[in-house]
RNA sequence: GCCCAGGUGGUGGAAUUGGUAGACACGCGGGACUUAAAAUCCCGUGGGCAGUAAUGUCCGUGCGGGUUCAAGUCCCGCCCUGGGUACCA
């Protein structure tokens, strides 16, 4: 008697496939259900035992939703553009496809072995140009769009175009440029082709414009935030600096409101939306003008807090400030330059994280109080950030505890405004106060106050109210090539789409580095490389990774459409998706792109809904133990982890792989990368290099994953499936961990003991169930039921381990009682599932089957044991019956003699009756 | 720094709306079967104190306060860990 789980999981796992049990089409007869997980990046690691926590609780969900009769969508694809095949690209020279393809077929592998109910003949990837293409022709309507704040919503350019020729821009309400110039339609006809495609280009969705991105000079190349460690690349340890470069950006701002309000009409967990609310950042305040004294330039700030108006002792200015040149006085030139040259060193986070070491330099003007006329040292500091509110502030010390901490470094004028509040120790922020040495605002409380303040900014016309939004419109270009490249090409320096409704695909080119000028790769394509050409050259750089994955659940509803992005009966049938399942790191990246394209294709009439993800689960990462080796700044010199402090080092993560009980396998390692092919090391005194190690995010860039694959073997996937769901609750974090998988192996093996025979036969009986047989399952209907409403997958493997432990108790193998049992199950354990639902003598597969309902009359008892508290304590249990009334319950009560033991001559004072829940005691 | 989570036995976790803290597992200890091991089955398992025992009693959900008949759960103030922070996806 063996539970061959090899056997039968490949048995079912090739049935599955040829009688295609989980294609799906369009039934207009049945209630369709989507369920969708983020599809993954097929990174050359495999997948790891992080990714199907999220994709197993789905395929639990789907099957259950099947198994009550709804038509569900459950498709999965692939997230095929990113850095790390262009990385391998670089090193090796081979073509990101070739890498992309070989990792996604070892994850088609792993998936399959798992047992997921998707549809592959949905597949998708978005590296394939019959994906791309529709990426493409997305951005392409982007370009064409402009955002009508009138109608508010996205409409064509030509609108826009039209309204031009007639009244200019005067009349025009919408989301531009901050330098668009003001003109007529007189003027607007007179200017050339260039000159209107300039001004188009400033209210396109889809626009350019001068960006800050962390440059490498030695590297010739632009780095994400995340190849930068403490201002030098991880690959390579040279230095980064910051650089404007000219980029596509996505006018997501223009839709900042709508986005913002979406909120309030899905059923996300309120922790993501509050993220998503703090990132859009709606604030309320003034923008207030502060002339510069003998100078004729003036600066404008942004402020929440126009009540403290009255404090403001000095201001500050973003080094990147573009008036920072023409306030800057002759005795302060060399300070200030110096100043904006170390921060064009440091990355934001940097800037805004370290507030321990504050920095700042006098630009050696002065700012001119618009109500005291006094006047104010307006410093430059890298605490104010340019691309927020004005890129300018008017500080007050008393009132915000960054222009507090500036002030005591720099000496400057903390003056207090606020009644009976001692601003000595540090800023005073809270609202709740009474305004004083303030004017016309004296003895107001702050609310009040913001408000008369504003309205008197306004009538003496220095300031207007100004709702400022935190988000910022969307980079979206990258300097790589293995990414969408941009249907784009220029003439005259001037962009222009193509006009070709073919997908302009990926040239080849010889290498996959940026040109000697710095040049992105696709620089290096001669005209005969692109099989589409226009203009004096084409568009160099290529799509971020977020753009295929911005609107891919819509084209799984459709997936080889060749004609349309997603034919329009198929996508009023799927709709929304109903389930979202996906990690709470892309609360505010992914989560937020594909609802502003969603509502952006709403706008131009392709959707009948705005929000795409009506139900939002975020599973909680599996987390793992990375390593870390420390390499000192500047040479190729690795430290021990012992005697790392003894220099300056910068942490390096290490794969888990070259790493033993945190020591690391120095042969191995020199081997890894290229880079650290003449690496030396500083050892311990065991002569080991010991490695530091953190739990975090398992991830690719972490080098600290796991495979399923090994458990699979040794355990089969329905074990792994019950074990990750099994683990905790969906959304928490957990670190990872093969202790316990054993338990719901056991448990496997029990079922299968209690149904089959030594011969591996299998035993059911037709006899009728036993009151307490049919209690058994009904419990367990009822609350696995209850859970899966609920998502609680964890807690359903333990209801169904206590059925299964009473079944056993009970001696029940009942074909009643086992059939409710095993379609209970087989959402969480498919394949044994199936198998033992064809013994009983089924044709079709067990997801055809029907969900068993739950009756109360099964389960109900007479009597219920309450337990009895003392205080609040819990002393003894006593059966009642569930008729009595609550005074018939206290005399039994009063007159047990537990309870007067209990009391212990103390008097009592009341009793407390909870019906069905617990009495307590008070004395 | 800022935003968002989480912290319960040796371990993963349970306690759904404020109502028996530790379900279900893992691990560990003891026993049965076996020449032996594996597998399987049975019993015990938060800590302290008292008792031969049944049992009694006190403490206990990161720390410090508070509300309540009753707090893991609600409120206030901290500490620690993880995620995000706009070019990883």
């Amino acid at each position: 008697m063996n539970y061959n789980f090899k056997k039968i999981e490949k048995k079912w796992r090739d049935w599955w496939k040829s009688n295609k049990t989980y294609s799906v089409t369009e039934d207009l007869t049945k209630k369709k259900f989507y369920v969708l997980d983020m599809f993954p990046y097929p990174s050359g690691s495999g997948l790891h035992v992080g990714h199907p926590l999220g994709y197993i609780a789905s395929d639990i969900y789907a099957r259950y939703k099947r198994l009550n009769g709804f038509n569900v969508l459950h498709p999965m694809g692939y997230d095929s553009f990113g850095l790390p095949a262009e990385q391998y690209a670089i090193q090796t020279g081979q073509h990101p496809n070739i890498t992309t393809e070989n990792n996604i077929k070892r994850y088609r592998e792993q998936l399959d072995k798992i047992g997921f109910s998707f549809d592959w003949d949905r597949e998708i990837r978005t590296s394939d140009p019959k994906y791309y293409k529709w990426t493409q022709w997305i951005f392409k309507q982007l370009f064409n769009s402009y955002y009508c704040s009138i109608n508010d919503k996205a409409c064509h350019i030509s609108e826009l175009i039209k309204e031009f020729e007639i009244n200019g821009n005067k009349k025009v309400q919408s989301p531009c440029d901050g330098d668009t110039q003001l003109f007529d339609s007189k003027e607007w006809v007179n200017f050339n082709e260039k000159k209107q495609q300039e001004i188009l280009l400033k209210y396109r969705l889809a626009y350019l414009s001068d960006t800050w991105v962390n440059w490498c000079p030695a590297l010739g190349t632009v780095l994400a935030n995340d190849e930068v460690k403490d201002g030098y690349s991880e690959r390579g340890n040279f230095p980064v600096e910051q650089k404007k470069m000219r980029q596509w950006s996505l006018r997501i701002t223009a839709y900042a409101n709508r986005l913002l309000n979406g909120l309030n009409n899905i059923d996300w967990n309120s922790s993501i939306k509050e993220m998503q609310r703090n990132w859009i950042g709606k604030s309320k305040g003034a923008l207030i003008k502060f002339k510069v004294a003998k100078n004729v330039n003036s600066v404008e700030v942004f402020t929440t807090r126009p009540d403290t108006i009255f404090g403001v002792s000095f201001m500050v200015i973003a080094p990147e400030h573009p008036i920072v040149h023409k306030i800057t006085t002759k005795k302060q030139y060399q300070n200030v330059l110096d100043y904006c040259n170390d921060v064009s060193l440091k990355s934001e986070r940097d800037r805004q994280s370290n507030n321990k070491n504050i920095t700042g330099v006098f630009s050696g003007s002065y700012a001119i109080h618009p109500l005291t006329k006094k006047t104010i040292p307006i410093w430059i500091a890298d605490y104010v950030i340019a691309s927020y509110g004005s890129g300018a502030i008017m500080a007050v010390p008393c009132g915000d505890q960054r222009d507090w901490n500036f002030a005591k470094k720099f000496n400057l004028d903390i003056p207090n405004i606020f009644k009976n509040t001692d601003v000595s120790e540090s800023a005073n922020e809270s609202l709740e106060c009474t305004i004083i040495n303030s004017d016309f605002l004296n003895n107001l409380n702050s609310r009040d106050a913001i408000k008369k303040s504003i309205s008197t900014i306004e009538k003496l016309n220095i300031g207007t109210i100004k709702t400022n939004f935190r988000i910022r419109d969307a980079v979206f270009s990258r300097q790589r090539y293995w990414g969408e490249p941009f249907p784009v090409y220029y003439k005259d320096d001037t962009p222009y789409i193509l006009n070709n409704n073919s997908c302009l695909q990926l040239p080849k080119i010889n290498k996959y580095l940026p040109t000697k000028e710095g040049n992105p790769p696709l620089a290096r394509a001669k005209k005969e490389d692109w099989n589409i050409f226009d203009g004096e050259k084409m568009e160099y750089n290529t799509m971020p990774g977020w753009a295929g994955s911005s609107w891919y659940f819509l084209r799984f509803m459709d997936p080889n459409n060749n004609y349309e992005f997603v034919a329009e009966e198929k996508v009023n049938y799927w709709g929304q998706v109903d389930l979202y399942m996906g990690g709470a790191e892309h609360a505010v990246g992914h989560l937020l792109y594909s609802r502003f394209w969603t509502h952006f294709l709403f706008d131009l009439g392709y959707l009948k809904f705005q929000e795409p993800f009506k139900k939002l689960i975020n599973q909680g990462m599996i987390l793992g133990r990375s390593n870390f080796v420390y390499r000192k700044t500047d040479t190729s010199e690795f430290v021990t982890y012992e005697k790392r402090h003894n220099y300056k080092t910068t942490k390096i993560h290490v794969d888990i792989g070259l790493v033993n009980n945190d020591i690391l396998d120095v042969e191995k390692f020199t081997q890894w990368r290229p880079e650290f092919s003449n690496a030396k090391f500083i050892l311990n005194d065991s002569g080991n290099y010991l490695c530091g190690f953190e739990i975090e995010k398992m991830s690719k860039s972490k080098y600290n994953t796991q495979s399923p694959d090994e458990l699979i073997e040794k355990y089969g996937a329905d074990t792994l499936r019950m074990y990750e769901m099994f683990l905790g609750p969906i959304e928490q974090y957990k670190p990872w961990d093969i202790k316990g998988i054993n338990g719901v192996h056991n448990f496997l093996k029990k079922l299968w003991r209690l149904t089959h025979n030594e011969k591996n036969k299998l035993i059911v009986t037709d006899v009728n169930p036993t009151k307490e047989e049919y209690k058994s399952i009904h419990i367990c209907i009822k609350k696995i039921t209850q859970d899966l409403e609920r998502f609680s997958f964890n807690t359903i493997v333990s209801h169904l381990m206590i059925c299964l432990n009473e079944l056993i108790n009970q001696d029940c193998n009942k074909r009643k009682i086992i059939t409710d049992y095993i379609i209970l199950l087989s959402p969480y354990a498919p394949f044994i599932c199936e198998e033992i639902w064809s013994s009983l003598g089924h044709s079709s597969s067990i997801n055809d089957a029907k969900w068993p309902k739950f009756e109360e009359k099964y389960i109900k008892e007479d009597s219920i044991n309450y337990p009895i508290a003392f205080n609040g304590k819990m002393r003894f249990t006593l059966n009642l019956n569930c008729k009595l009334s609550k005074k018939e319950i206290e005399e039994i009560i009063i007159k047990n003699p537990k309870t007067i033991n209990y009391l212990n001559n103390n008097q009592l004072k009341k009793i407390i009756i909870v019906p069905n829940k617990i009495i307590n005691i008070v004395f």
